[in-house]
DNA sequence: CCTATAACCAAGTAATTTAGTCAAGAATAG
DNA sequence: CTATTCTTGACTAAATTACTTGGTTATAGG
């Protein structure tokens, strides 16, 4: 799992489209407007996105990108890792003979992270994000957490652990 | 929140250092031989992780490195962040004057997520993920959830929401 | 004091990734 | 037929990453 401005870029574009669509589907080159990227490269980007499915595009006047599907069922992470090329993490390719004594420890524990990253985004859809949004729409409250529950129980595994 | 190999090697060395030291420091040609990471590199990323006060470094014979604090104190989400330079996700500076129609508002449901996963990098402690290790060191048992708890918790989210 | 060790530091470089440009082609609504 | 919009590919500039080289300081042990 890598998470980069590309990923920001992606995860942009996806939620703009989501929330910009009614009934025409969305042009490249209003979100490029609108979000300030490249019209190019969002082509590029959507191009992968439309390779694993999450964006439909239909060509000719009226035309544009819609979601592949509903916008509860798209991850973050679904987006992020379908604009980034998948990494290897270890150096001797899922062997354990990278070194002699300590083979492959540190990462065995990084992939587990990994997952643990990825599982993460995962449980974030773009639903959730688009809610969040129109929650707080014309209103003046700062944003607040996405998805309280496991949140308060990640820091309360935090505080016992301190 | 930025997340690529260079998070990787630093948290890796990171936990080698950890897992390794017993009384003596570590020097960073036994991290860089143990994990295949060139020295060098090793050195700007100590370098930066000494200033964060998250390693110790003595010169000198015997000398080395140890951690600047206890394991359990030290959570992922900082390694990662001492690596990295900080990033301003927003192009407008913070400043919500970007685009005319709809200001910065992807913007900040990216920075909303981005700061769910500090917080979620932010409760996963070395400590924690060296004892994943022992846990399973001489075992034939693959690895399983880190923090059980809060991923079961998501998971609940997850299925709830498709 | 001398020497080896190992942290520290800085500049430069190769490789990779990111972001963007340019130039086409193909489908389609009107 | 034409304008629109996706789609594709090749190419380029900028940024980041990973690594190299060549030092300097501090210090333990003889």
């Amino acid at each position: 799992m890598r998470l980069t401005t590309r990923g920001r870029y992606a995860v942009t574009a996806m939620l703009d489209l989501a929330l910009n669509i009614k009934k025409r589907p969305v042009t490249l080159s209003e979100i490029a407007d609108r979000q300030g990227i490249s019209q190019s490269y969002l082509e590029q980007l959507f191009s992968k996105l439309r390779k694993k499915g999450l964006v439909d595009g239909t060509r000719g006047p009226g035309g544009g990108y819609k979601l592949g599907r509903s916008a509860a069922l798209i991850s973050v992470g679904d987006v992020i890792s379908a604009v980034n090329e998948p990494v290897d993490a270890t150096q001797c390719g899922g062997q354990k003979n990278c070194r002699g004594e300590n083979p492959c420890l540190t990462h065995d524990l990084w992939q587990e992270l990994s997952l643990q990253i990825q599982n993460f985004l995962s449980g974030v859809s773009l639903k959730e994000l688009m809610d969040k949004e129109s929650k707080n729409s014309g209103a003046k409250a700062p944003l607040t957490s996405l998805t309280p529950i496991h949140m308060q129980v990640n820091s309360a595994i935090k505080t016992s652990v301190f």
